[in-house]
RNA sequence: GUGGCCGUAGCUCACCAGGUAGAGCACCGGAUUGUGACUCCGGAGGUAGCGGGUUCAAGACCCGUCGGCCACCCCA
């Protein structure tokens, strides 16, 4: 105990927290499916070479994040850091992108960061991509359906949607020029991260949290024009099928994302109910990625949701989760009351098995086997003990009537099912 | 990877000008014969994250390390 420990930023969901886990997983496969999305479950490793391709070779992610390692063939596999790359690979392998393909998938992903509040190395998405659409009709699905969640997980009035087009590949190397050409001339009042990135990744710069540099993007060339025809015709839609769907979004032209696959529409739902890690799902569009590992050229869009920071809202609702109580405590005292408790458990569980039912109460006095029963939230205790085995009967006793508790009856083995449905339907 | 704060029983925390630890909750048992919740009594549980240093003596001071939180970075 003092020297088993899971490893740093990789935690147990307990299992006091598991039903909210669970709440939540229901609550998105039900959205995603009534918009016609299948759920498609993809491996946790993958060749390393997946990543590099797919995510960028420049990214945070791919330099720094990945956790690498030989496998004993001596090839290098990656656990997977997000779920798009090895989501498009199955597409390609499997050759399901041939027509309109709606996936979404669930589970763990792995970065080697500094863990904090809403950010472990271990952590949940749950991932959508839809292949095969580009038009920005697609990307408004996408969108509705991610307010959907919010609505249906009573969010909506603490997420707000940011909303962006980085167009395609020409409008952001000339914008970054212009760019770079405008920064060039304040190197010195750039911060040190900023500086950096001019030489690797300028565009990542207008998301720099520094006030003096954001104060510097002020005057700086703007992404909006540079956009091409194209992806400004595609963006102005989008925008107008959000606003009839009554999506309130901000346009943000600094927002840009840390994997190089987007193109066109890309789009964050923010909070500042969580501190730092304000991001709770992201997305975007990214047309060229299918092609790029491999495939036809297909289009593509998704996002992701990070659950754990979904979790937290959830919490801070007050949406404490509950475990599901006992129904039926079982309490025997002696050998032959065990074996029967044993019998009677395993009929009701045939006859009827929504009621959670304990019958392993591991022995003890009536009155601390009763005090177990109390303890679990049963309503309902049947008390078995020598006498009733001898009469083929069973004490049942309520724990938690409403009037006058501790109500006890005695009744034979044969009726116990029937008057445990009584009991408990009434409620 | 950088910076700040922190690390005492299962949980929340206390003590201490440095002299080898306590409370509440939880847990277990008991309050006469087969019965829970309230009350009373009792019990178990910590080599004070780990390692090193200073000291006659350290959980308390110093260093390192691991871990947690917060921010940066980055991202979901």
């Amino acid at each position: 105990m003092k020297n088993v420990r899971s490893v740093r930023g990789m935690n147990d969901i307990l299992p006091q927290e598991t039903p909210l886990w669970q709440y939540l997983e229901w609550q998105v496969a039900a959205v995603v499916s009534s918009y016609g999305y299948q759920e498609i479950r993809l491996p946790l490793v993958e060749f390393t070479d997946l990543f590099h391709r797919g995510i960028g070779e420049v990214t945070d992610i791919v330099e720094k994040e990945m956790y690498t390692f030989p496998d004993r063939n001596d090839e290098s596999l990656t656990l997977r850091p997000e779920g798009t790359a090895g989501c498009v690979r199955s597409v390609c392998q499997h050759n399901l992108a041939a027509s309109t393909t709606k996936l979404w998938y669930a589970g763990p992903m792995f970065r080697y960061e500094r863990p904090q509040k809403g950010r472990q190395r271990q952590f949940h998405q749950i991932g959508v991509e839809s292949f095969g659409v580009a038009s920005p009709d697609m990307d408004a699905e996408l969108v509705c359906m991610s307010a959907r969640l919010w609505e249906s997980l009573g969010l909506t009035d603490q997420v707000h949607l940011q909303l962006n087009s980085i167009g395609d590949s020409g409008s952001r190397q000339r914008y970054r020029e212009a760019l770079v050409a405008y920064l060039n001339d304040y190197v010195d009042e750039l911060d040190e991260d900023s500086q950096r990135r001019l030489q690797t990744n300028p565009m990542r710069i207008l998301d720099s949290k520094n006030q003096q540099t954001q104060a510097l993007l002020d005057g700086a060339p703007d992404l909006r024009d540079y956009l091409d025809p194209e992806s400004e015709a595609h963006f102005s839609r989008l925008q107008e099928f959000l606003t009839a769907a009554g999506i309130a979004f901000t346009v943000n032209t600094r927002l840009v994302r840390g994997l190089d696959y987007y193109n066109r529409t890309v789009f964050e739902w923010v909070t500042d109910a969580l501190g730092a890690q304000g991001t709770i799902c992201a997305g975007g569009r990214y047309d060229g990625l299918v092609e790029q590992l491999g495939g036809k050229p297909v289009p593509a869009a998704g996002f992701a949701m990070g659950m754990e920071r979904l979790v937290l809202m959830l919490q801070g609702l007050g949406k404490v989760s509950e475990n599901p109580a006992a129904d039926i405590y079982f309490v025997a005292a002696g050998a032959d009351a065990e074996v029967a408790a044993l019998r009677l458990a395993e009929s009701l569980r045939t006859a009827d098995s929504k009621y959670h039912i304990h019958c392993n109460s591991g022995g003890g006095s009536f009155k601390s086997q009763l005090k177990k029963a109390d303890r679990s939230g049963a309503r309902l205790a049947v008390i078995l003990g020598d006498n009733e085995v001898e009469q083929n009967t069973v004490g049942l006793k309520q724990m938690r009537s409403a009037a006058g508790d501790g109500q006890q009856e005695v009744i034979s083995q044969q009726a116990l099912a029937s008057r445990i449905d009584e009991l408990l339907r009434e409620h």
